[in-house]
DNA sequence: AACGCGGGGAT
DNA sequence: ATCCCAGCGTT
């Protein structure tokens, strides 16, 4: 019974988790998401017209995981620091990671360098046009190819992300969130409410709406202008049954790398016309676990001091703390010459 | 399919 | 204390 023939796929389509929607309902949807979109869009910078395809492929990737509001500000900072692939191909690795400052997983940081080195030295400096071919750019998985090609390019592909996704599932499916991952089959159910024309207002617009309006936390249903067909509303507006497995924070080894990179960048940042700063001395963190010597303290800046203190404070297992920097070594996201450690080329 | 990866603001 | 945010790459 692993096959399912097409006469029961017909007769179980009510529980299909994607289910047939009418030709009137999708046309009803796109027209009151785009005209909301229209009225109700958020000013964000690299909306603007005049904004390059390589400014929104960084949009894209910063706002991987990252709230859009804490986007903008190092959004704006990268554009003028680095306004083409060529200009952040060139720059120190160190300087990117320090600009990345607190977005959150730095490896985005590393892929997308890596990306403008593709760009700038394979691609004769242009962004890729289709999604496919950006797919293949270290860093861009499906939802960035897509609304790269999307919002940069005009092309009319279907953008999934998890704001689009959760939209259609409680609109069409009457559940309160999506799945885990999207596979094939949601894409190929998506891509039926993405319009011939006007597909980016559509795209970029009910992106827009689950971030504003159908949100995970307190939807805005008694504002909602498709509350009257919307298929969760009038199944009374479900929780799900099964929560998603929420990450820990406090005590994990990614808070412990954090750290560590804290005192990478605090290093990095007052190294300036000085070689001996800028990295900090391997025993410095193994020897966690007893007392630092405070001459080799005081050899530091103090905002370096007072970020090694934090990673002590986090752990006092040298075995741990030595695994993780290589860790990061191995990522790419700390480099070691001879006793020193410290942020990347 | 499940996991690891960052960090912070809202509830 | 928990949830969730314009996901991706690896296993």
């Amino acid at each position: 019974m692993t096959h399912r023939t097409s006469s029961e796929s017909r007769s179980s389509r009510r529980d299909s988790p994607f289910p047939a929607v009418a030709n009137a309902d999708i046309h009803h949807v796109r027209e009151t998401i785009i005209t909301w979109f229209e009225t109700a869009a958020r000013p964000l910078p690299w909306r603007d017209a005049d904004t390059s395809a390589w400014a929104v492929l960084v949009s894209e990737i910063m706002s991987q995981q990252t709230p859009v509001s804490r986007v903008e500000p190092r959004w704006r900072e990268w554009m003028h620091k680095w306004p083409t692939p060529a200009d952040l191909a060139q720059a120190p690795t160190a300087e990117v990671l320090h600009s990345w400052d607190r977005l959150g997983y730095p490896r985005r940081a590393l892929r997308l360098q890596e990306a403008a080195r593709v760009i700038a030295e394979e691609l004769d400096g242009h962004v890729p046009q289709t999604a496919q071919e950006l797919e293949r750019l270290p860093g861009i998985g499906s939802y960035t190819a897509a609304a790269v090609a999307s919002f940069a390019h005009g092309e009319r592909t279907t953008v999934l992300d998890t704001n689009v996704r959760r939209v259609l599932i409680r609109l069409f499916a009457g559940r309160d969130r999506p799945s885990a991952s999207p596979g094939r089959a949601e894409t190929d159910w998506a891509s039926q409410f993405v319009p011939e024309t006007n597909h980016e207002k559509w795209n970029a617009g009910v992106m827009e709406f689950g971030a504003l309006v159908c949100t995970a936390r307190n939807p805005r249903c008694e504002t909602c202008p498709l509350s009257d067909m919307c298929a969760w509303q009038k199944a009374g507006r479900p929780a799900s049954e099964v929560k998603p497995k929420t990450q820990k924070w406090a005590g994990t080894d990614r808070q412990l790398r954090g750290a560590i990179m804290d005192v990478l960048k605090s290093a990095h940042e007052h190294s300036a016309g000085s070689d001996n700063f800028g990295s900090v001395s391997f025993d410095l963190f193994t020897a966690s676990i007893t007392e630092v010597d405070p001459e080799l303290l005081d050899l530091l800046p103090s905002h370096t001091s007072t970020k090694l203190a934090q990673v002590r404070e986090l752990s006092a297992d040298p075995e741990r703390i030595s695994r993780l920097i290589g860790d990061l070594i191995s990522d790419g996201l700390a480099a070691q010459d001879g006793e020193m450690l410290r942020l990347p080329g």
